[in-house]
DNA sequence: TGTACATCAGTGAACGCGCGTTCACTGATGTAC
DNA sequence: TGTACATCAGTGAACGCGCGTTCACTGATGTAC
């Protein structure tokens, strides 16, 4: 029980270290920089370790992927817990939907590389719900999204007949102005003109949905 | 002027080749796959006569992204031509606005390490009217888009305080599905699946603008 | 028209680097008797 | 309660790989006289 002494042997949760070893190297440089070799230095522990606890290098990626986007889903629920409630339902819901996008879109550029590593991971929608990449809430990103639209149909804000895929509808065009903003052409947007292009964009999708 | 005998020596025209050299990398594998010493390989030229023609590996990169929303601009264009005039000039705006959307899109689809190549490469919104980076038609992807959303207003479709700025949040659109569709969890989505969010999301878009 | 020469696009060899992964191993731990 | 032993999380060394980039060079080309 005692871990006096020991310097490697029996690391304890040498796993868990790898993972945030790595969500540390996503958080510097995204996907790319999630480098096995690189996490077992940081843990001080041989290069060879890691398979003991991850296949390969892909599986440590998805691991930090799922990690980050549990981030990302407590970006959003801070930006929901953050709105003042109205009391009508109709405007509460429009607000809910708003402050989804505008807290994905702060995670985009306050961690940019964190971002890059939840959502430019090739993965499978199916895995959309999957407990490892619940935020502290115990949701994710894309249950928090279908929350705030199912609001929006039970407030009559939003046709019914148009609620099934309008996750990917929403999801887009947040997504689209975070990556076009880290890691494209719109790279050089002031702190403003990106404030205000997240503003217009959730009040296009919510005009728009 | 006779190239007969040569093997290498004077090339010719060195820098195109690589340049098309990188463009089929992209195409196979997106801009990570864009080494320089393939490039030279694929030329039949050692890997240091690159250096005389591309500062360094990001400057050929760059030339490729170029290239690559050039093509990009040309699918664009292809969707726009497609379109029958119905005569009502706000329904042809409107669907002009789509036909940009979809272009974007199947590009996306077809070509999706083009796709990357084009716009995750970092780059600044004052390039978007480069030569370079133009399709045949002589118009790059961003003028194309900021093309239907002139006529959009001039033909009352939308208003004409939303106009500035209006081309990052249309685009935000489109590239979000577009990355998300490749690289990220909307993988898995079918072809049908796909065609529709694609539709969808333009009209939305429409809508919302 | 012939020739000397500067130019510069290419060569060949090497550099330092770091990666992911596999091999045979060791020795602390916890358990079964 | 003591001891033999299986387990398995770690080690150490090595593999093959390919990258970007720099160095001093060569020799075909085109030009100036």
């Amino acid at each position: 029980m005692s871990t006096v002494g020991r310097q490697t042997y029996r690391h304890g949760d040498l796993r868990e270290t790898l993972l945030s070893a790595g969500l540390e190297m996503a958080r510097e440089g995204g996907p790319d920089a999630v480098v096995l070799r690189e996490a077992t230095r940081r843990a001080g522990v041989s290069p060879n370790a890691a398979y003991r606890h991850f296949a390969d290098r892909r599986a440590l990626l998805l691991a930090v992927s799922a990690t980050a986007q549990g981030l990302a889903a407590n970006s959003m629920e801070a930006a929901i817990a953050a709105i003042p409630t109205s009391g009508d339902p109709k405007v509460d819901a429009r607000e809910g939907l708003r402050a989804v996008g505008l807290g994905y879109l702060a995670f985009a550029r306050t961690e940019p590389g964190l971002f890059r590593t939840a959502f430019s991971v090739p993965d499978d929608l199916s895995n959309a719900e999957s407990p490892a990449k619940a935020g502290s809430g115990g949701r994710t990103p894309f249950q928090l999204l279908a929350g705030v639209l199912d609001r929006l149909v039970e407030a009559g804000a939003m046709p019914r007949e148009r609620r099934a895929g309008a996750e990917l509808l929403a999801w887009s065009s947040v997504h689209g102005l975070g990556m076009l903003m880290i890691d494209g052409p719109l790279r050089g947007l002031t702190e403003d003109m990106i404030e205000d292009a997240s503003a217009r964009l959730v009040d296009m999708v919510a005009r728009g949905l």
